[in-house]
DNA sequence: TCGAGATTGTTATGGCCGTAACAATATTCC
DNA sequence: GGAATATTGTTACGGCCATAACAATCTCGA
C-alpha cells in the first residue's frame, strides 16, 4: 500500500543503487535523498500554505524573522548568517521593501553600508506568520515523539557543525 | 568557540524563542531550522562542487539519475515522483537537451504524451557525476556512526511517510 | 599621506520553481 | 457518434539564487 510516488520511488532507487558496484552506496544515497526530499516538501508547503496566501515568502520570511531577533542589521551580516550571497539579499529585500515591510537606512560612520530594518508592517507581518508557521511545523513533525524529535535535531546538528570545509 | 555565523545564530535564535509565549516552540524551531540549513547548505555544496564544474545542475542531475533507473519516462511521471510541477520537468529537460543529455521522443500510443530519454552522453554523465557526488554525500555526514546515520534516515523517512496531507 | 587592496551593496545574466493560461489530444458518458 | 471533461506538455510571468563585474568607500602599509 503505497503512500505517495516519492517514497515508492525511494525504496526501489535504493535497491537498484544497492546492486551497483562502488563508489555506489545505498545507505549514502537513502539519507541524502530524504534528507532533501523532506526539506524540499516542507519549504513549499510552508511557501505555498503560510506566506504566500500573506505575500510573502519563505525566504522573505525568514530576513524578517531574522530582523525581528536581531534588530537593525546589515545584509553582508544576513548574508553570513544564512550562508546566501550578499546580492541574494539584496534581491529579497527588494521584494520586501516594495511591500513596506523593510525599509533601508545609511549609515553614518560608513558610506557604503546600509542597515535594514523592520517596519511597523513588517514587525506585524513577522509575528502573524511566525505562529502560523510554528503550527504548521507542529503538524509535519507530529509523527514524531518528542523524544525523537530531540534526537532528530541533534543529528541534524552534528551533521552541520562537522560539515566539510567549503571553498569560502 | 563558535564553527559559523549560522550555527551561533540557530543557538540564539532558540533561546529568544524559548523566551516567547506560546505557539512559539522552540523545539519545532530548532528542529525546522537544522532541517532547512542542512538540506540549503548540502544542496548548494553539491551543486557548485560536483555538478556546475560538469556543467550540470543539481536538479537536472536528479531527473537524468531517474531516467538512468527508470528508462524512458514521461514528463508528468517524473513530475509526480519528484514533486515538482510539470512546467519545472518541461524547463529542466529544456536544459538538458539542449546539453545533449536527454532527447525527447513522441509516443505512438497518445498524441499528447513524451517521452523523455537518456543519450548515449548523458548515459555517461549521470555515472560520472553520481560517483563524485556519492563520494561528496559521505564527507558530509562522516561525523555520524553508521548506526547514527541509518537512524537519522529512519526518523526522516518517517516524517515523510506522515506527512500532513497537501492541497493536491 | 596616499596609493594598493579590501569591503559593501547593486546590477546583469542565466538557471530553477510555481501558478496560470493555453492548444492539442484522450476519455467519458449521454 | 459527439459533446463535455480531463490530461499532457508548453509558454509567460514573477520570485529566488549564484556568479561575475562594478562603483563607491574604507583600511592599511610603505
Amino acid at each position: 500500500m503505497s503512500r505517495s510516488p516519492d517514497v515508492d520511488y525511494a525504496a526501489y532507487a535504493r535497491t537498484r543503487v544497492a546492486e551497483m558496484p562502488a563508489p555506489a552506496d545505498a545507505d549514502a544515497f537513502s539519507l541524502a535523498y530524504h534528507l532533501l526530499q523532506l526539506a524540499y516538501l516542507l519549504v513549499t508547503d510552508l511557501e505555498t500554505r503560510i506566506h504566500r496566501p500573506r505575500g510573502l515568502t519563505l525566504p522573505g520570511f525568514r530576513l524578517l524573522f531574522k530582523l525581528w531577533l536581531l534588530g537593525p542589521t546589515q545584509p553582508v551580516r544576513l548574508a553570513e548568517i544564512s550562508a546566501m550571497s550578499r546580492s541574494a539579499v539584496t534581491n529579497a529585500v527588494n521584494t520586501l521593501a516594495r511591500g513596506g515591510l523593510v525599509e533601508r537606512r545609511s549609515l553614518p560612520e560608513d558610506g557604503r553600508a546600509v542597515v535594514l530594518a523592520l517596519t511597523p508592517a513588517g514587525d506585524a507581518a513577522v509575528r502573524e506568520a511566525f505562529g502560523e508557521q510554528t503550527r504548521r511545523e507542529q503538524e509535519w513533525f507530529a509523527a514524531l515523539a518528542p523524544a525523537e524529535r530531540e534526537q532528530l535535531t541533534r543529528l541534524l546538528a552534528r551533521v552541520l557543525e562537522n560539515r566539510p570545509a567549503t571553498v569560502t
